[in-house]
DNA sequence: ATTGAGAAGCTATCACTGTTAACACGATGA
DNA sequence: TCATCGTGTTAACAGTGATAGCTTCTCAAT
């Protein structure tokens, strides 16, 4: 039998007898976050997160319901965690950049916390979304509504904040489904790119973005110029195999080349 | 711990074993895709499904050396059985229309094998995907290769499968996340429209523009897809002074292959 | 100050899970 | 004929989520 307790309850002594149990509810929660983040979800069982916590599995009954219940707090909490540890939001100046802002958020939030954000988009029995999902999807309708503000939305908001969502999840997951060292870093951008650039509009017909921030506009002209170039190496890769014309060695070393081209 | 890995040995033992071993594997992988179709993915526990198959939960350990591998086999299951009842594939008319076929394709699966498609694409532990994942991003790839092959792929084929993927995933998660009488239909065709537009350019917009495709004759695959080799050749010869990845030297060998090929 | 009520701690337990060991049966191949 | 190996079957182990029921403690009302 630990006598450990104690110590815990010296330190609450001081606060209001109220607040002991909201300090044994955060307390369960941290500590199931960390079994989460470290183990993974396996890891989380009532047992090991009520002795990590210093009291019994009945206790977390008491507080959560059940373990989804429990599972549900923690989201909350490592979500809201997360939030209050990136600056709070953007004032506003260019409404898409701060969109871009959001997306990179939830991208980021995505890869550095896998367990939780498994739970938040991918772990749901289908119909039912948890609450931090739906704080995700309130911060991008924002943004969103914003850009409508300003006229330059395509599509009405709901749809766009779906997209947006839909691709940042998709993005998250098809990186988090491979080696960390095999992921395509560019995937969270062209995602990105693929869906502004439809559910937007340009201000102008003419570019008169004078800020370097907006990779937008540089990328794209960029892109435009090039696309021939790399449209002709894509062509000519799937077709390497039937280029008789060369030697194995040759189109080994050509397809190295039209790689680097076309990344 | 599991000691059973001789299962492909046995491959040339007996016709009356064999076939008896593998009956009870498929009856084992069906009876268990029941489960996972009707009761999600806590219904598939090894004694209910060895109950069902009228076995005894050692059997599933026998035959697949753990729960995962019995969770594995049910996907490939499930996933080739679901293609087997499709269309198989398309000859080719538009590479682009053929793409959206094979996107319709994983989108109407995930959303009838809601927990087939979890177990693809949202299950994994971060690092490890699923063969059959693999198997529906070769599919996806195979069909961006031949928009490559026209000359009209913008990004490398890696990026742009990934990126086809991401998206459908992602649509199909979000759908399912929320009640059916409340998913927005249009969401799938938009996230096509939003990745389509952002991985391929017109058919005019480029000087390698294979309009041959539509030509007559009775060798035109062959035909076209030569012309198609030196159309992009030549776009790429013409671009050659642009091609800053490259070195001068490499340029320059670059330079007399083209010209091989396209004489 | 006593008391009563309710909250919390704690043990034991249930039904179930994945997994494995151990034994018995039957056919197969030498 | 015999030894072997695949298979069927039972039993068990270690954990799991979840509850019941007992004890202890706190604290406001008397």
């Amino acid at each position: 039998m630990g006598r450990v307790e104690d110590l815990q309850i010296e330190e609450t002594a001081g606060d209001a007898a109220v607040s002991g149990r909201d300090r044994m509810r955060a307390q369960i929660v941290e500590v199931a976050a960390g079994l989460l983040a470290t183990g993974g979800r396996d890891a989380v069982s009532t047992r090991a997160v009520a002795a990590a916590a210093g009291t019994q599995a009945p206790t977390i009954y008491r507080l959560f319901g059940d373990k989804d219940g429990l599972l549900a707090a923690v989201l909350e909490y490592g979500f809201a965690t997360y939030l209050a540890g990136k600056p709070p939001l953007d004032p506003t100046a260019d409404p898409i950049a701060d969109l871009r802002s959001g997306w990179e958020l939830h991208i980021e939030f995505g890869l550095t916390n896998p367990a939780l954000f498994l739970l938040m988009y991918a772990d749901t029995q289908p119909g039912k979304r948890p609450a931090a999902a739906e704080a995700g999807l309130d911060i991008l309708r924002t943004r969103i509504r914003n850009i409508a503000a300003a006229g330059r939305l395509r599509v009405d908001v709901d749809l766009a904040a779906e997209m947006v969502q839909a691709a940042g999840s998709g993005a998250v997951l098809a990186l988090l489904a491979v080696p960390a060292d095999q992921r395509d870093p560019r995937l969270p951008d062209a995602m990105f790119e693929a869906v502004i650039t439809t559910i937007t509009m340009d201000a102008n017909s003419t570019d008169t973005s004078t800020t370097g921030t907006s990779t937008t506009g540089t990328n794209t002209a960029r892109a435009t110029r090039t696309a021939g170039v790399i449209a002709a190496a894509n062509a000519l890769q799937a077709h390497l195999p039937q280029l008789d014309e060369l030697t194995d060695g040759e189109r080994h070393l050509l397809d190295e080349w039209l790689t680097r081209i076309t990344h």
